[in-house]
DNA sequence: TGGGCTTTGTTAGCATACCAACGAATATCG
DNA sequence: CGATATTCGTTGGTATGCTAACAAAGCCCA
């Protein structure tokens, strides 16, 4: 069996239920479910931005959101947000005038501190249908992905 | 090590980059960024509405968001995408007035069909850092979960 | 030094994806 | 039968997340 036919082999075959890009929506979606849950006032993007602040401090936005993996527009957004909730400040870098620098309020940076063992309760939760072994075996594996 | 004292950690313990939910974001992310490359015309969301209108024939709007997993606000909009693109029928049903009956067209069944292949060589090229053993692995317990 | 290239942030536009609220139609059960 | 409950589709609102286009600022190098 060559590769056309592998690839034009009957419709039949193809198990929408077993492609590894719908598999990861559904996860997606059981982990959005129960994130949602657990920490209400936040999104996962607006948390995992609220994490990389604590870790270093101030930063550009474009920078910040190269280190979360949210493009420019998105992070924009995300920001904004935070900064309408008084969690992040935001100020115009002196060197470089075309950058705003994003830290940590004292309140974020309280608030983020206090969200993090929410944060493990949702990564818990969310591979609670797997033994420790299975769950870092997923881990390992979608890292490598 | 009480439970409490696991989700009052240190916030230095929790690293992002190892929280389940980051990661299947990154990756649900990779897979985007494939999908669109091999099939432009498409988002996944659309193709698996194609693909299960192959699998079932003419269903209801809402039951077939249900076999896709997206909610019914999400659905309509889907649909009526793929309405413009003359890819599927929205018709009423004559014995429930409620429901809204979709179907593929004959341009959409044969271009459903034409697609797959594509959709495999995007299953094939998201899976490509892994062994096949990894992969299926992989799909289990992203089932699981 | 000066002109081209790159980076930064912004905006507009599109597509998921969710919730909440709603009217219309249908089902259920007393 | 008839009141109540459920289901169906729609709408409006919010948040990601992407691309493309743009101006302003900074960088690089001839």
């Amino acid at each position: 069996m060559n590769v056309v036919d592998r690839q034009s082999a009957n419709p039949k075959d193809y198990v929408l239920d077993e492609q590894i890009g719908y598999r990861l929506r559904l996860a997606n979606q059981r982990h959005l479910e129960i994130f949602n849950r657990i920490m209400p006032d936040l999104t996962p993007t607006q948390f995992s931005v609220l994490v990389r602040l604590l870790e270093v401090g101030e930063v550009s936005q474009n920078h910040l959101g190269r280190m979360v993996a949210t493009d420019a527009a998105t992070t924009k957004g995300v920001i904004s947000r935070l900064a309408k909730k008084r969690l992040v400040n935001t100020v115009p870098s002196q060197t470089d005038r075309r950058r705003l620098l994003i830290s940590l309020t004292d309140t974020g940076a309280e608030f983020t501190r206090r969200m993090i063992s929410k944060a493990q309760e949702i990564t818990h939760l969310t591979s609670a249908r797997l033994s420790a072994a299975e769950a870092s075996k997923l881990m390992e594996l979608l890292e490598r992905l």
